[in-house]
DNA sequence: ATTAGCACTCTCTTTGTTAGAGTGCTAATA
DNA sequence: TATTAGCACTCTAACAAAGAGAGTGCTAAT
């Protein structure tokens, strides 16, 4: 299915116009704005079969043109020309950062969603590693007051989880150390995912003096496990408000409720690794909530193994240039900074 | 202001019905469902003197009326009777407290927030103990990996928080531990508010040769006390989307906002500690953006000291003798299980 | 292949009309 | 004196009709 060059300026004027004002556009505004020299009757019979195959819908008879699916898909992968940042997003970015004195990943995150919904206007993300499929590294125990210890956690992607637990009142510390040690022997190097019941049994066997502590252990591991805590920060929730094509409320209602609900969005972002920036308009989404939403998702890596990803969620109706340069942008800050 | 008891009965009959309803209550329909036995004719006097008296409100000419601030006012002070809560209410609690397998007070401030708005259809929050205003009970420094550690703080309300830092990279294990008793030795037993630069600088100056690790161990003090963290759940955040006056996308917009927001809402929240149950209504509330909504508040305590708030905001047409039962009921839970 | 011209369609806005709900007032009633 | 019936009045919501405007598709001319 092959365009002619003068159909893909059409399609392309279309979508940007539309991009710009949500408005259908009329032959008339092409053919002085966008294609001057050519009559309004031509750009119309253009027009017409772009639609006929696809490209384009119109609302009502007597309206404009206005993109459809397919026809953003295509603008996405043949017609869009990514522009670099402005300096002046650049240079409002690195002021942001830098005010915030970011000091850890997590604050990094935050920010940088806090940036890039704030400048697109949409929703964005930045989701850590999924915990689940993170390494563990090392345990230790620190006993806290009489009969209660701090489980700290930490994984290979830097991230520390810490857990409250009961310990026998009776624990000498080097008893306490063994079983820490026995802990890590048994444990680093897997993910928290891999470790199910089974398997944790064959180590309580080797622990035996030690089962309550375990179990408490285990439960940290299975709370995690189960909590399917995502690493997520949603940033600009109320922006899609702004949005002509959420002016009904029916249509926010179920997206609010998505963006409450983090588990769920969770697992759909975890199930996205894109090879650089990868588009997801309407249809293509596998939630329900979102198929009239498009989804613009990278990549990030820190070390070479972290693995996160980073988006934007807006409408089809949604400036996708811009938002892939501010991804490319925000990932290698991210990388770096991270 | 005194009413007699004809005008508090209508009164409460226009509130009750409204707070079902969301629709203007006329004479006749009073008359019918409310005070039978009374024409339309004497109902209408009698709301145009609740009219006058600023009980009540007239959205236009020709329809009924609505109770006003001062009659939802008047309704919780005096006319409101809070019934406890219904068999169905306290099985289906119960049931949900006890799958969601609470472990920690975190998720089960979580839990009963989400409780909370799932019954009232409200939004709901549970905030914990303002983090500034906790006091120091312990400080621990695990080493990591060369060259970095884990500060772990322990506050007396059970609150944990960590953060990785650099190390100098040839501190002595001994070294390290003597750091740490003296960081337990000046800050233990402070609030984090009260822990300002002054103060620092005199500890500094005990640990000269510590000063590096030192730094880093203040930031993690000043993090906690800039960032202002409030240990908030907010619950039924697209709630207010079903309700009728919410309809207005302009109106919910700031309201979304500011529940992104949190730390806005926390400091509100952190500035009401009622005895018992407070009900601000409209224009009591500070925050400007919530001055068309109720909030109801209750304060928790746990171990006598700490304290967290509970709450729930929605229209002012509120069904307030409910929100309050449930409220007083999960109160006594977060008592009891935290 | 392109374009001018024109009839046609659809929406949006305006205007007018009507039905319905509820009120306030007055005069009658208990 | 308190209550009520009756009635004129007001306001809104819903609907219909009409006109303006935008844009199309088709045909015939260039």
């Amino acid at each position: 299915m092959t365009l002619s060059k003068r159909k893909r300026k059409i399609l392309r004027a279309i979508v940007r116009s539309y991009i710009r004002s949500a408005e259908p556009i009329g032959s008339r505004t092409i053919a002085r704005h966008y294609l001057v020299g050519l009559s309004p009757a031509t750009i119309r019979n253009e027009m017409a079969d772009l639609e006929d195959m696809g490209y384009l819908e119109q609302p009502h008879t007597s309206a404009g043109r206005i993109p459809s699916q397919q026809g953003y898909r295509f603008y996405v992968d043949s017609l869009m020309e990514v522009i670099p940042l402005s300096k002046e997003d650049v240079l409002s970015i690195e002021k942001t950062l830098y005010q915030a004195r970011v000091e850890d990943i997590e604050k990094l995150m935050r920010e940088i969603s806090r940036i890039l919904s704030s400048i697109t206007r949409y929703t964005s993300f930045v989701m850590g590693p999924v915990i689940k499929k993170t390494v563990i590294k090392q345990f230790k125990i620190l006993p806290l007051e009489e009969g209660r210890g701090l489980v700290v956690l930490l994984t290979d992607t830097g991230l520390v989880k810490h857990k409250v637990i009961r310990l026998p009142r009776s624990l000498p510390k080097q008893e306490l150390e063994k079983v820490v040690s026995c802990l890590n022997a048994s444990f680093s190097g897997l993910t928290i995912d891999s470790i199910n019941t089974s398997f944790l049994t064959e180590v309580k066997f080797n622990l035996l003096n030690q089962v309550e502590i375990l179990d408490e252990t285990f439960h940290l591991i299975k709370d995690i496990n189960a909590m399917e805590e995502v690493n997520l920060f949603l940033g600009g929730t109320a922006n899609i408000l702004s949005q002509p094509e959420f002016r009904d409320i029916d249509r926010v209602r179920s997206l609010l409720a998505l963006f409450e609900e983090k588990t769920l969005l969770g697992r759909l972002l975890g199930s996205i690794y894109p090879e650089g920036i990868e588009v997801h308009i309407g249809d293509e989404n596998k939630l329900v909530e979102i198929k009239d939403c498009s989804l613009v998702v990278a990549t990030y890596r820190i070390d070479e193994k972290t693995v996160g990803t980073i988006g934007v969620l807006g409408p089809t109706r949604m400036e996708y240039a811009r938002v892939i340069a501010m991804l490319e942008y925000l990932v290698e800050k991210l990388e770096n900074l991270g």
